[in-house]
DNA sequence: ATACCTCCCTGTGGGC
DNA sequence: TGCCCACAGGGAGGTA
């Protein structure tokens, strides 16, 4: 489920993948991805125009050209493949200039770029997709109910983005509208790591609590986002969300698992139980 | 204004 | 065996 460090991987396949190049053909498999645009749309758009640099703001990656913008959202389900052109062709009966590996049923939209790479946007379930900026306040619209980012927000900024919230801590840490790019897993994670109730109110949290949270926060996303993914390792609390009877793997204790804003969440009642 | 609820989307797995 | 439903969760939109 892509959060923030999903879509730092998505930038970099993106980057290293289409930087530079020029869309030659832009396919789309599905309409039902596209928001605010159709596909003859998208197509005129985009075609013949140069990919730039890649940018990430929260959860939304941003397909820079030399012309419109490209934004892609992932939902939950979503992945952005690149295709290596130099691949063998997939099968025996494979035409010799048939694309090294086919599209998937969940293949929404392919961009052929100039040299052969092509990019994919896959997605299962298509709570997400595809909008078009034109210009900056076309993408300003867009973006413009976004918090600060979780990967560079400072502590004081972070402080200030809580300190007026009445809602639970859990809920609040994944309102886009109030910090961009954590989601259910990451939200539940850092929780844990900083030994804070999930049902904390949000406002509430003392300096040095506050302190706690923003340094595990960067901790845990320093080290998910090399891993492109929130990592599933049984040291982290990530790790046993899926584990019929999980314990917590710092100290052994039954994890609860609640509910909280229509969301399941899963924490320690003893590491994170105490002190409030 | 803030907080919470329902729904969208699709595939999977459990229960009967 | 096959059907039905709950569930996964990011976010929009509506309501209290």
């Amino acid at each position: 489920m892509p959060e923030l460090p999903d879509v730092e991987g998505f930038r970099r396949v993106l980057e290293s993948c289409a930087r530079g190049r020029v869309v030659r053909r832009v396919e789309v498999r599905d309409t039902g991805v596209l928001h605010g645009v159709g596909a003859r749309g998208l197509r005129d758009a985009l075609e013949g125009r140069r990919f730039a640099e890649p940018e990430r703001r929260g959860k939304w990656l941003l397909a820079r050209t030399d012309g419109p913008t490209l934004l892609l959202h992932f939902g939950m389900t979503g992945l952005l493949l690149c295709d290596d052109p130099d691949a063998p062709a997939a099968g025996p009966d494979a035409a010799p200039d048939a694309p090294a590996t086919p599209p998937q049923a969940h293949d929404r939209v392919l961009f052929t770029l100039d040299d052969g790479h092509r990019l994919r946007y896959r997605d299962q379930r298509k709570l997400r997709g595809l909008w078009l900026a034109h210009d900056e306040s076309d993408l300003d619209r867009l973006l413009a109910r976004q918090g600060p980012d979780a990967l560079t927000v400072g502590r004081d900024d972070l402080a200030a983005a809580l300190a007026t919230r009445r809602g639970r801590l859990k809920t609040t840490l994944t309102d886009q509208s109030v910090l961009a790019g954590l989601g259910n897993l990451l939200a539940d994670e850092i929780l844990w790591r900083a030994r804070l109730r999930p049902d904390r109110r949000a406002r509430d949290l003392t300096p040095a609590e506050l302190r706690r949270l923003h340094a595990r926060m960067r901790a845990t996303l320093r080290s998910a986002v090399p891993a492109g993914r929130v990592p599933p390792r049984a040291s982290w609390l990530t790790g046993h969300r899926d584990d019929p009877d999980p314990v917590c793997p710092r100290c052994g204790t039954p994890l609860r698992r609640t509910r909280m804003g229509g969301r399941g969440t899963v924490w320690c009642p003893r590491c994170q139980g105490d002190g409030d």
